[in-house]
DNA sequence: ACCGGTATCGAAACCGGTATCGGTACCGGT
DNA sequence: ACCGGTACCGATACCGGTTTCGATACCGGT
């Protein structure tokens, strides 16, 4: 930091004292228009900008919201992002990033690391945090949204929907379909907490028919070579390797759109017919789909909007101290099934 | 913000001056070792975390790199600041990340917000920022690393590649593949420079040969239907429509590989053989692309390490404070013809 | 002319850390 | 016994704003 102005500059150039200085360029009442006026034009002449540091450290307030997501690489986040930094403008607060990379104690520290910036709220993915990270987010006495995720005990408010009952959902309307031989494609599911949820919610819903996966692929110990792929490319393998073991498959869930537009690929290029030979599933509803439109089923989740439903939620709590305002907001995906909804049931 | 923890509260628990405590939390010297542990273990004890404000007001220094891009959904942003992200981590240095939605009046506003938090670097995207913002940037007295572009006149440094020359290289391998009937599909080139920098990179290139576009479409000025599109699906659209006003095109260059996609789509629905009967042309190779191995021809873009590279330059120009640098990275992208490689010249 | 009220301004204290510098204790060497 | 050097510690003065509170000037009303 070098010799920046500062605002005694201003005040000096303006010939007021510091604190009318002050005033004038927050907007504060208390000076009269000609000290406004010059006062601004003070500081525009000798290029002064404030010191947040200085201002947050006296008036005790920020205007900052942290965000943390584990990851830049798949879009999703970005767009949960964006929501919330939508959400944010016009306002005074301003959205800060933290990327955690799915690791638990990279986000512990990312958290730490913004409460050292003492924002006036927190918006953080999911809701299995360890006890220590929890404690942290209970302790930060500041309004703190979960999102993304509603199967577990939020910390205080929470904006996403249940993961588990995804997965039931899309399973019940692709058995509706007749669709019995079914298996699954994911990818990391030791660190994807919530894309495990959806495909243990598949699993039930197969249970209460009498059913399982024929066959699944989790992809939890990948070798180096398969975490160099990127997500389509994984989930075009994939879709290979398990009609390789399984042929007769009708149906194949995968964990996300990625791999399941992968999957597609794998199809196109065999001369499969989708979804008449084998229907397929994803998950997010991305718009990596619309390119084939109808091919893939999946969840149609509302990522914008959970950005921004947090984002405002935390600025309710702000501006109505009282918790009078509501702690879950609940965003459930719509199921989309493209050409298999034409198709009548095919085991009948 | 509430009644949180201080130094001084740490101080009182573990026994010591508020200075000692200071010094052991930052492992600084002039320290025994017991007392290192004993404050240590206070902090820890009460749940104290720093006051950001407090220390870099105090301190003059902060450790944060300031990062403006254009967007969020375009998922080459991201992928850049991941770059960054990796390639800070391990440092001191913290990257904050800014939006503009490639509006250039957001930009000042979101540059001048960061400039307010004292950054020790900056990294912003493109070149062609309006005066008022340059001189921003110049009077900064931080490191400016401008990246994605280099052709223009940088403030200070810059990381990227020059996308006149992106056009002009992919047309003349497209070129030397006897393609000749060329269309272009793009969309708010007014807005993006960068993808119109390449298109006119590309028209200089059929300009050397006496050719031109057959026909194109810019998507300067979008009705609020084709806004709402995703870029695969208006990459499709766009298609569809080129190929109705001229069908005997051999090639379509798309200002970027989500468009390219939308138009594979149309070819693979329609039954027109890529790239033999036409060729397919976008640009960054995203991974969309790979589930379709060697369809569309490419400029393969080093987004992740551009961000690497920026990040790393303003690291190196920290340390070594002197100018020993070098100013320009300059990261070529490779240029990807996939299945077109096999192909000889078609107009021979 | 006197008074309460309002508008406007500035001096001083303070936010929670860190830089600076001076002090104390203890060491070995002469 | 005296000295220089080193290790360790803390009092104090800031950093650049904002909060607080008291001072001043001016107003219309009586």
């Amino acid at each position: 930091m070098k010799n920046r102005k500062t605002l005694a500059d201003v005040a000096a150039e303006a010939g007021v004292s510091k604190m009318t200085a002050s005033r004038a360029l927050r907007g504060d009442k208390d000076v009269s228009q000609a000290n406004v006026e010059r006062v601004k034009l003070a500081a525009r002449e000798i290029g002064y900008y404030g010191n947040q540091f200085a201002s947050s450290l006296s008036s005790k307030h920020t205007d900052l919201i942290g965000v943390v997501v584990p990851s830049l690489s798949n879009i999703v986040f970005p767009q949960v992002m964006s929501g919330v930094t939508d959400a944010l403008k016009g306002t005074a607060l301003q959205p800060v990033f933290g990327v955690t990379d799915y690791d638990s104690d990279a986000e512990y520290d990312t958290l730490r690391n913004m409460l050292s910036w003492r924002p006036a709220g927190l918006i953080v993915t999911g809701l299995d945090q360890p006890p220590e990270t929890r404690r942290l987010l209970a302790d930060a006495g500041v309004p703190v949204v979960q999102i993304m995720d509603i199967d577990g005990d939020p910390v205080d408010a929470c904006v996403g929907f249940s993961h588990t009952e995804a997965g039931y959902d899309i399973a019940t309307a692709l058995l509706e379909k007749g669709l019995r031989r079914i298996g699954y494609v994911g990818r990391k599911l030791d660190q994807d907490l919530r894309a495990a949820k959806r495909k243990q919610g598949f699993k039930t819903a197969l249970r209460d028919r009498g059913l399982t996966f024929k066959d699944a692929i989790d992809g939890s110990d990948l070798t180096d070579d398969m975490i160099a792929l990127s997500s389509v490319d994984y989930g075009r393998r994939m879709t290979t390797e398990l009609l390789r073991r399984q042929p007769d498959l009708d149906c194949i869930y995968f964990s996300n759109d990625d791999l399941a537009f992968g999957g597609l690929c794998h199809c196109i290029a065999a001369g499969i017919d989708v979804p008449n030979q084998i229907a397929l599933a994803g998950f997010n509803a991305l718009g990596i789909i619309e390119g084939f439109p109808g091919k893939i089923a999946t969840s149609r989740t509302a990522r914008k909007t959970i950005g921004e439903q947090a984002a405002r939620m935390i600025l309710k709590t702000l501006e109505r101290s009282a918790a009078d305002t509501s702690k879950l907001t609940i965003l459930k995906p719509e199921i989309v099934l493209g050409e298999l909804e034409t198709i009548n049931n095919k085991s009948e």
